[in-house]
DNA sequence: ACTAGCGGGACGACCCGTTTGT
DNA sequence: ACAAACGGGTCGTCCCGCTAGT
C-alpha cells in the first residue's frame, strides 16, 4: 500500500474513479443502459443486452460495475444529474432572476417534455416501483432526488415571497409528480393550461407588476 | 330450458364464466398474486412462487389464466373494481349527498390509506412503468381506471357548482397521481394539512353554508 | 366373479370391449387424435389438445385409453385396418379378378392419394420415426402391417405368375416406402409416369394377352 | 490489413463464423445432439440432456445455437455435409471412372449401412416426421438434399448412357427412400440379392463390355 | 358413462446475472 | 476483449391421477 497520507490515497482513488468514470467503454454502457432501462424498465432489459448494445465486453461491463444494481445506480445518479443541470440553467436564465417566473419556466419545460412520445415517466417513480425496498441504494439516491427538488422548490418559493414556502414547496411536489404520471399514462397533448391554471391557484395570481 | 335459444346459451356460458371465476383455487392465485405483485413488482414475482403461495398447482394456474399477463390484467382488474367500491361507499355516506364533502373525504382518505407502512405507491402506476406498450391489455386496463376517475371527479365538481369542471378534475387526477407518489417516496406522515391546503387552493374556499 | 366358463367369460370380456370400442366418445377421442397425429407428429399433440377438440373430458379420456401410447396404438391400428380395407375394395373390384391389374391399380390410388396436398407422407413410417424401441406396442403393430402388406403383394404376384414373386414383392414394398416419401418431401405431382415406368421395369412388360 | 475494403471485413467475419463453427465446445454439442437425435427423434431429446452429455453449459449452448431449431437444422446440414462426402468418395474410386458402377456400389454401400443394428432410417425422412411445416428451415434443408441426390444420380445415368436419365433417377430416388424405410422397420439382412436385382430391373442389364 | 375441475411433479425451451480463463 | 462456464431462474406444457357431481 501507499504510505500517503489518508487523504492523498483518497484523492489517488478520487483520480482513479474518475478516470475510470470517463472511460468510453463506461459511458457507453450507461448510456445504453440508460436508454433501455428508460425505455423499457430495469427487470425487462438483461445485462446481455445491454453489452451488446453498447458494444462492450462483459468483462468490460464487469469492470465498471461490480453488478447490475449499481449500473441501476449509475443510472439513476445520472438522471438525478440531468435534472440538476436543466433546473441551473432555468435558474441562470433571463438575467433579472425572478425566481416565480423561473418556476412557471420549470413547470413548462416539464409539460413541454412530458409531450414527447417517448416520454415514459418520471424515471425515478419508475426504478421506485421495481425496487420496493426503501433502504436500497437505488431507492436512496431516488430519496436524494426528491429532496433537492423539493429543496428547489422551497428556495424559490421563498425568494418570491410565498407566504408559506415549506407547504407551497409540497403542493408542487404534488405537480410535479402528478403531472409526469399523467404525461405518461394520459394524452399528454393540450396540458399546458391546466398546468398553468393550477400554477396560478397554487402560487397564487400572479404578481401584477 | 332449451339450449336452442340464444339466451339460455348466453346465460349458460356467463354462468360457467362465473363458476371459473368464483372458484377457491382462482381466487386464492388471484389474492396472492395481487398482494405481492403490488409489494414487490409483477416482473419481480414468479408464478412458482404465486402457486407455492397459493397452494395450487401450476396446471390449476394455467387453467384459469392462459398466461401470467393475464393474471397482472386480473390483478390491476381487480384493484379498479376495489376503488370504484370504496369510492361509491364514499359517495353514499351520510351528510345527504354534498358533493364537496364526498371530494374532501375521498382524498382524506387516500392520505390516510397512503400513511400505512405497507403503503408501496399506486398500483396502476407501478404497474405502468413495467409495461411500456400502451396497447398491452394492461394498460388499457390501466387507462379505464384513469378515465373512470376522472369522470367521477368531473361529476362531483360540477355538482358542486365548480365554475370549471372539466379543467378541475384534471388538477385533482394530478394532486391524486402526486399523493400517491408522494406517500411511496417521501414521508408519508403529516400529509393532511398539504392535501387540506391543496384542495382549498384548487377548490377554492370551503362554502362558508 | 362369474362363474362361467373362461369362454363364455372371454366373449363377456370382449362384448364389453366391443361396447366400449363403440362408444361414441372413444370414437371422437380417436379420430380427432388420429387427425392431428398424422398432421403434426405423436410427440407434438398433447393430449390436452385432443380431449379439447373432441371435446371428451379427461377422466373419459382415461377410461378408454390407460395412456396416451395406448391411444398411438388404437392410433396406428386403425391406420393398418383403413389401409386393409382400401386394399380389399381394390381386389374385389373389376370382376374378373386380374391380380396383375389389381396390383396396378393399388400402386395408381397411392400416387394420387399422395398427391394431395395433406398428404403427410406415410403413417407408419411417421410413427415409427418418433418410436425408437422395435419392441414397442406401437412399433409391433406398424411390423403386423408391413407383413401384411408384404404377404399381400406376394399373393397378388403368385396369382400374376411372377417368376419370383418373395422378390419381386420385397421390391413393390420398396416402392411403396419410397412413394409415400417422394410424395411427402418432393413435388407429388407428374409421378404417375414413374410409377408406371417402374411397375412395368419390376414386372416386366405387361402381358399381352 | 485495412478493415475497410470490404473484402477484408468479409473476410473477418467469415474468419469469426469459422472459429466459432470450430469451437470445442460447439461441436461437442452438435455432434452429441446428432446422435440422440438421429437415436431416438428430435422431440424426444431435449436441451437438457444434450447440454449434460456434451458437458456445456447452457449459456453456452445458448451462445451456439440461438434456439433448438436451429441445433436441428445444424444437425441436419451435418447430415447432408456427410452423405455428400461419402457420395463423392465413392465417385473418385479406382475402376477408372465407369458411371453404372459407382451407382452400383452407393446402393451397396446404403444397403451395408443399412444392415448396422444402430440404423434408424434416414435421418430427413425421420426429421421430416417431427416437422410438419414445409417452409420451415430444416425442411428447407432437407429438400436441399434431395434436390442434390436426385441431380446426382441424373448425372451418373447420363453419363452411363441411360435412355431416361431424368425418369430413371427419380426411380432410384424411390430405391433409395424405400431402402432406408424397409432397412429400419424390417429385417435388414438378406438385402442385397434385391437391392441388385432391383438395380437391373431399373438400370437394364449389365452392359457386357 | 360422462363431465368439470384440481392436483402434482417433471420437464419443455430459454434467459438470468456473474465469474473465469486466455 | 472474447468465449466459455455456471447454476438457478423464467414462463409454460407435459402426462396422468383423483374427486365430486350429474
Amino acid at each position: 500500500m501507499s504510505p500517503a497520507t489518508p487523504a492523498a490515497s483518497a484523492a489517488t482513488a478520487d483520480a482513479a474513479a474518475d478516470r475510470r468514470a470517463a472511460s468510453p467503454a463506461r459511458r457507453r454502457v450507461l448510456e445504453t443502459a440508460s436508454a433501455l432501462f428508460y425505455a423499457e424498465g430495469v427487470h425487462a432489459v438483461g445485462i446481455d443486452r445491454i453489452i451488446a448494445e453498447a458494444k462492450v465486453a462483459k468483462a468490460t461491463f464487469y469492470h465498471h460495475f461490480p453488478a447490475k444494481d449499481a449500473l441501476v445506480d449509475a443510472y439513476v445518479a445520472e438522471q438525478f444529474r440531468f435534472q440538476r443541470e436543466i433546473a441551473e440553467a432555468f435558474l441562470a436564465e433571463p438575467g433579472d432572476g425572478d425566481p416565480r417566473a423561473a418556476l412557471v419556466r420549470i413547470f413548462t419545460y416539464m409539460t413541454e417534455a412530458g409531450a414527447d412520445p417517448a416520454f415514459r415517466g418520471c424515471p425515478f417513480v419508475n426504478v421506485a416501483a421495481e425496487y420496493p425496498d426503501p433502504e436500497h441504494p437505488v431507492r436512496r439516491t431516488i430519496a436524494e432526488h426528491r429532496a433537492w427538488f423539493l429543496d428547489l422548490m422551497r428556495r424559490l418559493l421563498a425568494a418570491a415571497d410565498d407566504p408559506a414556502p415549506d407547504r407551497t414547496a409540497g403542493i408542487l411536489l404534488l405537480l410535479r409528480d402528478g403531472l409526469t404520471v399523467r404525461c405518461y399514462l394520459d394524452d399528454a397533448s393540450n396540458l399546458r393550461p391546466v398546468v398553468e391554471d393550477t400554477l396560478e391557484r397554487v402560487l397564487g395570481a400572479a404578481p401584477e407588476s
